[in-house]
DNA sequence: TGCAAAAGGTACTAAAATAGTCCTATTTCC
DNA sequence: GGAAATAGGACTATTTTAGTACCTTTTGCA
């Protein structure tokens, strides 16, 4: 249920190595080195983590990737964007069809509600706490205070 | 993101439609002519909920299904379980490879921890509260006194 | 008793998303 | 200028999801 990709595990991983280094560039093959992934793989997931402004690339020879922040200001919702896009947990928006029912909406909005939840549990959780990094606290998943305000104002309908 | 399958938000509308009715046994072609549904999928839904027994089933002519509990007594992760199985958010199982970097089960071990709290936020929402029925009150997401006890435990590693 | 309605089960096909690979262009150090 | 390295895109293969069809079993009813 709620899967998350294998690429966004691996970029986990990756930026679990990077962090454990100082500011160094590390090349995407080293990086594949050190995590078993394959280096087109390894690449590939460096390119769209730059993108995504989450490492940093500095080109030509020498060159390499490093972490644009550091780990506990990059957060698990912030990785899982990166790779998988903007949120859509429901796919109501292609499925027209059941969208003429009152119940139905009322459902889809229910479940955006929830995953309005999950993200902000992801946006609580940094890459450091997800590396159980050293001196960094655990993730505490504490929700209620800030998700009830999220929650409330949603309740009215919403198309879709 | 942490995308939910289509099969699973059409079953979420076909509960729904069961939740308003007392009792009453509804034919498969009944509800997938409401829901907007075809009907070899409703059918194949309801085929999967009956199994999971969220539903049950009357057969025979005049049989159909109806909701086996109150529907404020099955919750979204009881949905989610039943059309996507058992939960399992990272691929760790499949892809060894990895699994040879300390950190990398550090970083598994991290996002089922998430998953855990992901988990129990779905179970405190019941279908009631998914529906928006009357006289239900709305999912509150008060996860943290929950979460913490579940949390701190998974803090050893566990194979990933 | 036989027919029709309805669920149960399974297998199959089609479509879509994921994962993985490769090629070429560009940048930069030496 | 050559080598090392990222940027970008295209492409293929694999896996998952969605949808459909077919046959079996059960049961109410004429």
């Amino acid at each position: 249920m709620l899967r998350m990709s294998k690429l966004t595990d691996y970029a986990t991983v990756i930026l679990a190595h990077l962090s454990h280094s100082n500011g160094e560039l590390h090349a995407a093959a080293d990086v594949a080195a050190r995590t078993g992934l394959g280096v087109a793989t390894a690449s590939k997931l460096l390119k769209l983590l730059a993108r995504a402004g989450l490492v940093t690339s500095v080109r030509g020879a020498q060159g390499g990737y490093q972490l644009a922040r550091p780990a506990d200001e990059i957060s698990a919702a912030d990785v899982i964007d990166a790779l998988e896009g903007p949120v859509a947990i429901t796919a109501c928006s292609s499925a027209d069809v059941q969208c003429e029912l009152e119940s139905v909406c009322q459902v889809s909005t229910a479940w955006q509600r929830i995953n309005g939840a999950i993200r902000l549990a992801l946006k609580d959780v940094s890459l450091a706490q997800l590396t159980g990094a050293p001196g960094t606290s655990r993730p505490r998943f504490d929700l209620a205070s800030t998700v009830s305000s999220e929650i409330e104002p949603a309740t009215s309908g919403s198309s879709g």
